[in-house]
DNA sequence: TACAAAAGTGGAACCGGTTCCACTCCGGAC
DNA sequence: GTCCGGAGTGGAACCGGTTCCACTTTTGTA
């Protein structure tokens, strides 16, 4: 348990001033002469010398750190986006603290506050959609926010990455319409999530391009966790007119409501087409395949990193960015024309 | 973008020194008297200050957060206990930095250096395997190292929180023996690796209770990452007396085994009886549901958070533990006698 | 050859906490 | 009344980096 060597150690072995070993350690900051520079270098070698991040962040009044903040990583979505994340900042040099929220306000305030404490100079999260003050506080400290995956409206000069809710909604909801049906369940999250709001809008407007009416019977916007996609599976299906097509538009709900629909032994796609928000892996061992919309995950954590980075480092200008990807819709064997639907 | 109140903007507010301050942030440190400690109390809320971590891990020498090591969060496994431990970390008041190794152990030396420029006081690890010193000397540094899952043999005196990997092996291979089958294929990890092998021994020991021989062919030791788990299955399969039974025993190598057996039309039970280890979600999604042996996720993550901070407070004795939790066999429908089988 | 500009260097303050130590009170024991 | 011990307090050093500034040595140019 001997301790490690410090700066002063590494100048005193070299016979040089701590000024030059930190100029070294930061070439940036001033000129050194090669042949100090060198002999700092062996030192440094020779003694396994590492700069202390505590030290470097006391004086720098920020870490190269970025907070993670997302709603839990048993959700496949957050944990493949997690692993991007991760991966991209540490291509860059830069740490990830990762705290979870489980959609609870509470649990997102004493994360905003711990992440402060650390001085981590960027957070890049999914937010609950409370704690509006908060944000802005942090905001104002000259952390920089990017919320990937959802918004919150009131916070408009806050960076945003997303995928396209709107349009991915919506042409989910012209396939299906295409294919026939008339009566098409929507699955979504709160619509108090602007991926809520956005994706329902999507499928209303897939309705009125198609001059067909919005039955808001078959709309559920329920909580993202719990069973609550199964209970809204087993809702819909008990109405008196059930829907024949069903679009479960978010990513948390997916695993439960298609568990349901496996326990009450419907037949896909012939008694119900389903397409499914986001490729997980598991879609295409399910039988049949699922018909998904692909969420770019690669994509989003990219443009997350990068707004994060860019700010820190002054390389963006002013004015918050939007960024919205294109998903892709990925046909595979869940969605069947009505017509077969009705002869089975 | 105001600056953040210090310890002496409070100290000056309350008219005490920096020292009553801190000793009201550290009521182990020193006595305040009553009314003095309201009166900072109040500034403190009054103020919104909170003590900076970067100068109390620079003071203290050591910072209240662990870093947790894995090789992937893509890997439900891994995302899940991820999950847990950021969980159970968080309600100790204790921060996790996280890094991913892609079973790369230049990756994992990299990770462990910047671990220790965090000056963190704790590591849990799923261990590459390789960076046999750095694990010691991060050890003797002072930072208290938990394996979980795996275990490197060489570094005997490090805690180790696994499942009962011998034990599993065994009794999923003893179902399959009991249900008449006699070629039973493994898919397991590399043999290096403490699972790998302990599992591969279980698998044999069955063999062994039921005087069976142990045929080496149908025993694949393959890589963790890319399609090696399909590849095996389709060797295993090509065989001229290919298994009529399948342990895949290593849970980042199911998702591949399986899409491989869907893709080539593999009906289970009926032409393939099938265990994997762990009990994903989407375990129970696929037709059939698949027999499992679940791995107590939570269990890993406890014992592992508990001997982390045990170890940070010194209330642990010395010497390594090695704490093995119970898996269960969990059966559903992807195992059948084999007289059905060559009925078929 | 002279002098200004640039390169190179070290000392010391600073970041914001913690902790050691010296010092002042005060009450209780003798 | 004296002495002792503990509660309560503030000053200052310290943790290990970064950075500003003053100073010396080169280098380049007229």
């Amino acid at each position: 348990m001997r301790k490690a060597p410090t700066i002063r150690d590494v100048a005193a072995a070299a016979g040089v001033s701590v000024s030059v070993v930190s100029r070294v350690l930061n070439p940036e900051s001033g000129p050194v002469a090669p042949a100090k520079r060198q002999e700092v270098l062996r030192v440094i070698d020779e003694l396994g010398y590492r700069p202390r991040a505590a030290a470097r962040e006391l004086s720098a009044g920020h870490a190269l750190t970025i907070g993670l903040v997302v709603t839990d990583l048993s959700n496949p979505f957050f944990a493949r986006l997690a692993d991007r994340i991760v991966w991209e900042a540490r291509s860059h040099g830069v740490q990830v603290v990762l705290m979870t929220t489980q959609e609870d306000p509470h649990l997102e305030a004493d994360s905003l506050d711990t992440l402060l404490d650390r001085s981590v100079s960027g957070v890049i999260a999914t937010p609950t959609g409370g704690n509006i003050e908060k944000w802005r506080r942090l905001r104002d400290l000259g952390v920089n926010v990017v919320f990937i995956d959802r918004a919150i409206e009131e916070l408009e000069d806050v960076d945003v990455v997303s995928i396209e809710n709107f349009d991915s909604a919506q042409r989910s909801t012209e396939h299906l319409l295409s294919l026939g049906h008339t009566r098409i369940g929507l699955i979504t999250g709160p619509l108090t999530t602007s991926t809520g709001s956005a994706r329902l809008n999507g499928y209303k407007a897939a309705h009125q391009n198609a001059s067909l009416p919005v039955d808001p019977t078959l709309i559920r916007d329920v909580p993202f966790r719990g069973d609550a996609g199964g209970g809204a599976v087993g809702s819909l299906l008990a109405m008196r007119q059930p829907p024949t097509a069903l679009i479960v538009a978010n990513t948390a709900q997916v695993q439960s409501s298609v568990r349901r629909l496996v326990q009450m032994g419907i037949d896909i796609p012939d008694e119900l087409s389903l397409i499914v928000f986001d490729d997980n892996p598991w879609t295409e061992l399910t039988t049949p395949p699922l018909s998904v919309i692909r969420q770019p995950l690669d994509m989003l954590a990219v443009h997350a990193i990068e707004l994060v980075l860019g700010r820190m480092h002054g390389k963006l200008p002013d004015g918050a960015r939007r960024i919205e990807v294109k998903a892709d819709y990925l046909p595979r064997n869940s969605c069947a024309p009505l017509i077969l639907s009705n002869a089975h």
